[in-house]
RNA sequence: GCCCCCGUAGCCCAAUCGGCAGAGGCAGGCCCCUUAAAAGGGUCCCGGUGUCGGUUCGAACCCGACCGGGGGCACCA
């Protein structure tokens, strides 16, 4: 049965048809068929198998397509007019593919766990929970009252203990792990073991006790080997702790002046052990497979940067009875090497630091200290403590010490100083390098402070003019006996030195990434527990212990006081307390882990709330599975490959840029893993991506520099003026500091979601950003009032749509605006469809007036294309069209190619590049007929006459062209 | 400093393979409807594609340099 909304409605004021596509009229209609929707279970996507395959069959022979967006942080500030535009771009299309034959899925969910609702719990002691699920609540109400076509029984949040249980589940995988470098992947730390145990493999370097091998330790020794391999591992490293936070933060999280991305506070280097994920083995397999993403260019650009491939080769100096090993990218240069710089945290400063400085060393070199113990400490402990804003703010001053030892050059056998410095970091490739003055700017800046000789290895230009040469010339200064590199090239260079140094046992070519593993603890209370343990006593105490699967989730306790301890902001020296520490009665535990009941101490970090966006794509295909992560059938079906090659994943992942060197690359490593384990076939997680652009609005300032309201502007003869007053126009992020926030509530309530939805698709592509302008709504409203017109008669309300055959002109009109429709839709172009759908109204309006009918297949077609954009809209007419059945399930129009050709058609005609002539020719004339076409115009054969034609250039369909002399 | 993206009408934006610069919207002018206003309908207006040079029969599109805007990275050896 046909059920129509506007039977209830208020007539409309004085002089406005009754049966007019009014924002009342829109209003009705939306909410009715919102509740409509959602009692009919209309976008309920069947999966193939289990829990939610009821349906199935009737969608089993539709290609799959599955369209997701960044999922939300639940936040109070509530939505405004910019953020529903990559849900509407999700939406259009999930619409659109579903009425083109797809089985789409498009679901939604909350990322909830993060530091904004645990502040808000600490200022007003309400539970996390309770403001988060308040939010939740109101972003879904929001979200419904735009008419998304989500399948919201697949809604979850990553708070949800049947989410985070596979959290820790997905936890315990990683931490069960190692990264065989052989095979290039993940394998279960199981068969590391048994590798182990059997000889057949070696401990990865630096994870033996030294002098020993691994038959000769005890259980306890092989366990700390063991889990010195894991992809999950505790580490004590300088991490970025915030005192203002009370939290330490990954790598990602810290801005490049040196502050925190949340809040703004200072960052510290500290010391501290915490758990890191072993990311930085999936470098090059996450830097290799972008290419295989249909992902922007730029967005690949900042994560190949990010991860920061760099080649060069490893070379190592003689100090004393050790060996320093650093990383070049210009081993070409290593004649021009005349000193050495260890990170100030190198593991072997100490043991190379001399016992007394030599007679006569220069007192730029000792920092005025009496020894170079005393020197060395003191500048150990000045690096550790500033900030990384200090060393911005410093200007970049080279500083450092002499460790009082030198190295031999290989190649020219010079003693090369030692020193300690902070512009050598800790971390990248081995933390020491070989400072070539001459050809690197930084070392030239350091030579010049501390009077250090400079050799030139490559030729200059004649015109340089001093200081470090980084370009590219033949090589000088750079032979000896052994070795000639003068004269050659940069990359002849690179590969004669890397030759001998391997020839001698003094180097090899390798390569580097500026990704470091991902600190993966949080101080935190509102965030996932680990699924960990450590034994309290015996000889494995301290030990990490995975929680069985069987115990999982490892739920979050009640706390009376969710608060991190902070600290002043600048507090270097504090250091964290997690709140879960103070859970006295949860952080011991007594637990049979299979060699009885014995007391264990929980892991009270919790995990960066990364963690539950690694992987909840997954977990839509089905959140209340409780027996696994995902259904491995489902995951076949909706993520995996198309092809041999393909890497699968989700269709269309739309979200803002902000998260490209952050979420998007932890859980394509996540994802990684998970293929390496065998439990996903996808080896991606998102196989198209787009960043959909940001709407920025207007805003005032007066006289003073305050701004105000922007909705109270007016414009007049090209002046802003508020109150009367004039003020500055500026152009910035919407909100409430800038008074110039506009709500899609407001939108809605002023014009409905349907013209909403249109405005916000027709400014742009969807990855454009825009400026949002209210005053520019009205012209989504008259379309959508057009095209009701061209269905329904406004003053009797009766359907227009007649069996009449349309004109041929329309049909073109149609066709082409259905080809022009799937063109915009499928290239998330949503403003060439909305363009291409006014032309076809306003055809229509001018070719069909009121009282006159329009054909049935014209008006139907009509709706058709508008559905995706104007969903209530486009349901209402197609049910007073006559059908019973959701629009959303109808067929989208198919074009006929017969009318998208002309009979014939106009072609300009060119003489020397310049339009003459219009010929009318027919659609499939060559390029002779052209010529013939156009020389039997009068106005061409003018433009010919007593002229020789040397060229002539037809273009069938487009245009000729003479050349004449 | 290095890398990436983008400059078309007052504004937002189109333009298939290099082929007549203009689809659509906003704003503005005029007309129709209307007692009037609003809403609605119709119609018109405005730029030669940031600048300079090159390739080409032909350039918004390709190449080079520059200018302007946006973004990423940055003591990464």
């Amino acid at each position: 049965m046909s059920q129509t909304a506007s039977q209830s409605i208020e007539p409309p004021a004085d002089g406005v048809p009754p049966h007019r596509y009014t924002p009342a009229l829109a209003q009705e209609i939306e909410l009715a068929w919102q509740d409509r929707w959602e009692a009919e279970g209309t976008f309920h996507t069947p999966n193939p198998v289990g829990r939610l395959s009821e349906g199935f069959d009737r969608v089993a022979d539709r290609p799959k397509a599955f369209l997701m967006d960044m999922f939300p942080y639940p936040s109070g500030a509530g939505l405004h007019v910019g953020h529903p535009l990559g849900y509407l771009g999700t939406d259009v299309t999930s619409r659109f593919l579903r009425m083109d034959g797809h089985n789409v899925l498009h679901p939604m969910g909350y990322d909830a766990f993060g530091l904004p609702a645990e502040q808000f719990a600490v200022q007003t002691g309400q539970h996390p929970r309770v403001t988060t699920e308040a939010n939740i609540a109101a972003i879904s109400a929001q979200l419904r009252r735009l008419g998304v076509d989500h399948d919201t029984r697949r809604t979850f949040a990553t708070i949800d203990p049947g989410y985070y249980k596979w959290t820790q589940w997905i936890f315990r995988q990683v931490f069960e792990s190692w990264f065989d470098p052989e095979t290039d992947k993940a394998r279960p730390i199981t068969e590391l073991v048994t590798e182990l145990d059997a000889g057949t493999r070696e401990p990865a370097p630096g994870t033996l006790p030294e002098g020993r091998s691994w038959a000769q330790l005890t259980d306890v020794e092989r366990r700390r080997v063991v889990d010195a391999h894991r992809l999950a591992y505790l580490h004590e490293a300088p991490v970025n702790w915030c005192p203002g936070l009370g939290t330490v933060l990954s790598n990602e999280e810290v801005t490049a002046d040196g502050r925190s991305e949340r809040g703004n506070f200072p960052v510290f280097r500290r010391p501290l052990t915490q758990w890191m994920m072993r990311i930085t083995s999936y470098a090059e397999r996450l830097l290799t497979d972008l290419d295989r993403l249909d992902w922007s260019d730029s967005l690949k650009q900042m994560q190949r940067n990010w991860i920061g491939r760099s080649t060069g080769a490893r070379v190592r100096f003689a100090v004393a009875e050790e060996t320093v090993e650093v990383f070049t990218t210009r081993p070409d240069t290593l004649f021009g090497a005349t000193y050495l710089v260890l990170a100030p945290e190198h593991p072997l400063v100490g043991t190379l630091t001399a016992g007394a400085w030599p007679e006569g060393t220069d007192p730029r070199w000792t920092a005025g200290a009496a020894t170079p113990a005393e020197a060395v400490a003191a500048y150990q402990r000045q690096a550790s403590r500033r900030s990384e804003l200090d060393r911005q703010a410093e200007g970049r001053e080279k500083t450092g010490v002499w460790l009082g030892v030198t190295a031999r050059n290989p190649l020219t056998g010079a003693d090369l100083p030692v020193f300690i410095a902070d512009y050598v970091l800790t971390g990248y490739g081995t933390g020491a390098i070989m400072a070539v003055p001459g050809e690197d700017a930084r070392d030239w800046d350091f030579a010049s402070e501390f009077g250090l000789p400079v050799v030139r290895t490559v030729q200059p230009p004649a015109d340089f003019d001093g200081g470090a040469y980084t370009g590219t010339g033949p090589m000088i200064n750079s032979s000896n006996e052994q070795l000639s590199l003068d004269g050659l090239d940069k990359v002849a260079a690179i590969a004669k030195v890397t030759e001998w140094l391997v020839a001698t046992g003094a180097g090899e070519a390798t390569t580097t990434y500026k990704l470091r593993d991902w600190l993966f603890s949080r101080q935190r209370y509102w965030g996932e527990p680990f699924p960990v343990v450590y034994a309290v006593d015996g000889e494995d105490a301290g030990l990490p212990v995975a929680v069985p699967e069987s115990m999982l989730p490892v739920l979050l306790p009640e706390v009376d006081d969710y608060s991190p301890k902070t600290f002043a902001d600048d507090d270097a020296d504090s250091a964290p307390e997690p709140p879960l520490s103070r859970a006295t009665e949860w952080t011991t535990v007594t637990l049979d882990l299979g060699d009885g009941p014995r007391e264990y101490r929980r892991e009270t970090n919790t995990m960066p709330n990364w963690a539950g966006s690694c992987w909840y794509y997954l977990r839509y295909l089905d959140p209340a599975d409780d027996e696994r992560f995902v259904d491995p059938e489902l995951e076949a079906y909706w993520m995996g490959p198309r092809g041999p090659g393909d890497v699968g994943g989700v269709d269309l992942y739309v979200g803002g840029v902000e998260h490209a060197v952050l979420h998007l690359l932890y859980a394509r490593f996540w994802h990684k893993v998970l293929f390496d384990l065998g439990h996903v076939s996808s080896e991606e997680p998102f196989r198209r991506l787009v960043n959909q652009g940001y709407i920025s609005a207007f805003a005032y300032t007066d006289a003073r520099g305050f701004y105000v309201p922007a909705a109270e502007v007016v414009e007049k003869d090209g002046q802003f003026l508020y109150q009367g007053e004039p003020v500055n126009r500026e152009y910035g992020k919407i909100g409430k500091s800038l008074k110039n926030m506009v709500t899609p509530d407001e939108m809605i309530g002023q014009y409905g979601a349907d013209t909403f939805r249109v405005y916000e698709m027709s400014t742009g592509p969807l990855d454009q950003s825009r400026p949002w302008e209210t005053k520019a709504v009205v012209g989504s409203q008259r379309l959508l009032q057009r095209v009701w017109r061209v269905v329904v008669d406004e003053e009797t309300g009766d359907v227009r749509a007649a069996d009449v055959a349309p004109d041929d002109d329309t049909s073109r009109a149609l066709h082409r605006a259905i080809e022009a429709v799937r063109d915009g839709m499928t290239t998330l172009r949503f403003n060439i469809a909305i363009a291409r759908i006014t032309e076809l109204t306003n055809h229509l309006t001018s070719t069909c007036p009121p009282g006159t009918p329009v054909p049935r297949s014209v008006a139907e077609s009509l709706v058709l294309l508008v559905a995706p954009l104007a969903p209530h809209l486009a349901e209402e007419l197609w049910a007073r069209l006559g059908h019973d059945g959701s629009v959303a399930w109808a067929s989208f129009p198919v074009a006929d190619p017969q009318w998208l050709v002309d009979d014939t058609v106009q072609v300009a005609v060119q003489v020397n590049g310049k339009v003459r002539a219009q010929v009318a020719v027919p659609a499939d004339a060559d390029a002779a007929a052209l010529e013939a076409a156009a020389r039997a115009d009068e106005k061409v054969a003018a433009q010919l006459a007593g002229k020789t034609v040397r060229r002539v250039i037809a273009v069938p369909g487009r245009l000729v062209n003479f050349v004449v002399a």
